[in-house]
DNA sequence: CTCACAGGCAAGTCGCCACTTGCATATCAT
DNA sequence: ATGATATGCAAGTGGCGACTTGCCTGTGAG
């Protein structure tokens, strides 16, 4: 569960994945490859940003809905929110100026 | 930098030590292994975790201190603090009731 | 219908990571 | 000093994960 977060966050390709998805959520695996090579550097195969996507997918990270012939990837921030809480110590509400 | 503290936190048996500091800091690696066994139910070698001790130690997570022959663990969750914000819309502070 | 487009599936390669094994060093009690 | 305690270092092994390669399925435009 939390151990597929944690494994899905490890590679840096899948947390770049999800920087792009922040900044433009609902991107097709076509969309998504195009992006990480112009803005990021990143010269990644589609097949290996396929499996990448299906590793946040089962994690919970993304949801897919299809139309046609196109899949689009929503984020999840859901997993995230509480996943380091555990380590930290009861907190004053953060500032968020 | 942060590809260190994702990657350290890809364990699962180095989250569990860091659930073993965060209850009790400042304990020896005699002392982890101990507690990890006994009430985590890890049967890990003394190696095994001094390995990854130095894991966390490299990514930030844990500060050491020598006295004498024993070496004691301080947690360290700074590198925690944000490390999922740049996922995370601006949002209203958090409640912690 | 036909073909280009968007995506899926599966086997295989390669490197890294967790763990072991064996020995070495340092500190303290007796 | 000697042995026990606490930890360190380094080479080797096994398995998992990231990526490739090749082919297949489905959708929509012309």
């Amino acid at each position: 569960m939390t151990d597929d977060v944690f494994k899905a966050l490890a590679d840096p390709t899948r947390r770049t994945v999800l920087d792009e998805l922040t900044e433009r959520d609902g991107q097709t695996l076509f969309e998504i490859c195009a992006r990480l090579t112009t803005k990021h550097g990143l010269a990644s195969s589609r097949q290996a940003i396929s499996q990448h996507l299906a590793v946040l997918e089962s994690a919970g990270l993304i949801r897919t809905r299809r139309q046609g012939r196109y899949k689009f990837h929503d984020l999840n921030t859901e997993p995230l929110e509480h996943i380091v809480s555990r380590w930290l110590k009861p907190e004053r509400p953060e500032r968020h100026p």
